[in-house]
DNA sequence: CAAAAAATCACTATTTCTATGGATATTCAC
DNA sequence: GTGAATATCCATAGAAATAGTGATTTTTTG
């Protein structure tokens, strides 16, 4: 059973906190290798190399946490690397996330908080501060769909019939209305007329012109 | 000091289960305030409005949770709101945590877990469940393409001109190969040539093949 | 039940798209 | 410099899509 765990801050009272809580986890102080800068972090993780997790502080004296995350996970694919730090930029937390951090912890939690996250790092987990996961989520994906947006998109899928849909999303696949006619053994006279209502329905005048409505609206995938 | 919780769940085992939880920390039946659906519950918090802290379940029979929330942060930025459901899919997920949740955790995890998180978000923490979390990394590695797809699409895009590109993204914007030509001042015929040229890289028959192609390859937005 | 909507098909006319061939100019390797 | 490849341009003809109108049958809805 592998039990040194690297700690990597250049702060001494957060070290100190560190091995405080760890204690209370049953962890042994000799167990744990502690590191106040990015050198000396590289040195005591190239020596053995055999941890069974790593506390990171993103903001070192000679470098940044994140090229030190970068260089542990190109070492090891299944080491939980846990981000420990006061900052909680989007360079930072895209960063050290996209680095292969395991998670990302705020050092203003109390003790009890930070605990409960290496235990779930030790555990397999990925704990994330709250904070964290609502900025990653104001970056990843913009605009929250506004309630007129939603209410507007469910109409449009009401409007459109079953078969309507079906055929939408096979238009927006790039068959012929031929080809839909002969996959669902219907006419291609009927096709077209599918076709033609949905343009009325989406107020669209072409099939280009249809797929990026209905991509728009939600309407496909 | 305000001891009131709000608790909204529309299972009766559930909502006994919490008022368990709640009682080995040490809150009073009495400062519960239950509800079993979304109007009960924005019943309750529109009364006084005066709670130390939410528990809100997702799945209820007359709306959605997520709404209760954002109703809740809306009327107040510093209440705590925890979200416990059953439920773990990203719309839930990001749905819930974009309308202001504090922190989520999900019903399956055991009394001691759920008391933790109880106990962090009344602290002021805010816990989120590790495989929620696990949940969030994964959208932020979601744009992790291939190497191999990545040199595929530069190689692809190296292989069409600039007009070519120019006149896909036209084409997949929904212009018409006369909007296009009148656009750009030139012929009609010659928009035909290059968008036959393009199918042919591209490998495909058809307009919207194409658009799905250079979607799918990255050549757009 | 009656009215409305959905799904089916046909026919015509017009427009747009697709396929092919050819013209000119530029670039690049040999 | 010559030849090959490419980019850009244009025209023509056949295939597909679009826009109407009209019609029958079934299902849904009030």
């Amino acid at each position: 059973m592998i039990e040194s765990i690297l700690i990597v801050d250049d702060e001494p009272p957060m070290q100190e906190r560190l091995r405080r809580i760890l204690g209370t986890l049953g962890h042994a102080n000799g167990a744990l290798r502690c590191a106040g800068n990015l050198a000396e972090g590289k040195a005591l993780a190239g020596g053995n190399g055999e941890f069974a997790m790593a506390l990171v502080d993103l903001g070192l004296p000679d470098g940044n946490g994140i090229e030190l995350i970068a260089w542990l996970r190109a070492r090891s694919e299944s080491l939980p690397i846990l981000v420990i730090s006061a900052w909680s930029t989007e360079e930072m937390i895209l960063g050290a996330l996209r680095a292969g951090a395991s998670g990302y912890v705020l050092k203003e939690r109390d003790d009890m908080e930070i605990a409960l996250s290496l235990k779930s790092v030790l555990a397999g987990g990925a704990p994330i501060d709250p904070f964290i996961a609502r900025r990653i989520l104001g970056l990843l994906h913009e605009p929250a769909p506004t309630p007129a947006a939603k209410e507007d998109a469910a109409e449009l899928r009401r409007a459109l019939s079953e078969r309507e849909l079906d055929i939408l999303a096979r238009v927006a696949g790039g068959m012929s209305n031929r080809e839909i006619a002969e996959t669902l053994s219907i006419s291609k006279s009927t096709v077209d007329t599918h076709v033609q209502h949905i343009y009325r329905k989406l107020a669209v005048k072409s099939r280009t012109q249809a797929i990026n409505a209905a991509r728009a609206h939600g309407l496909l995938q």
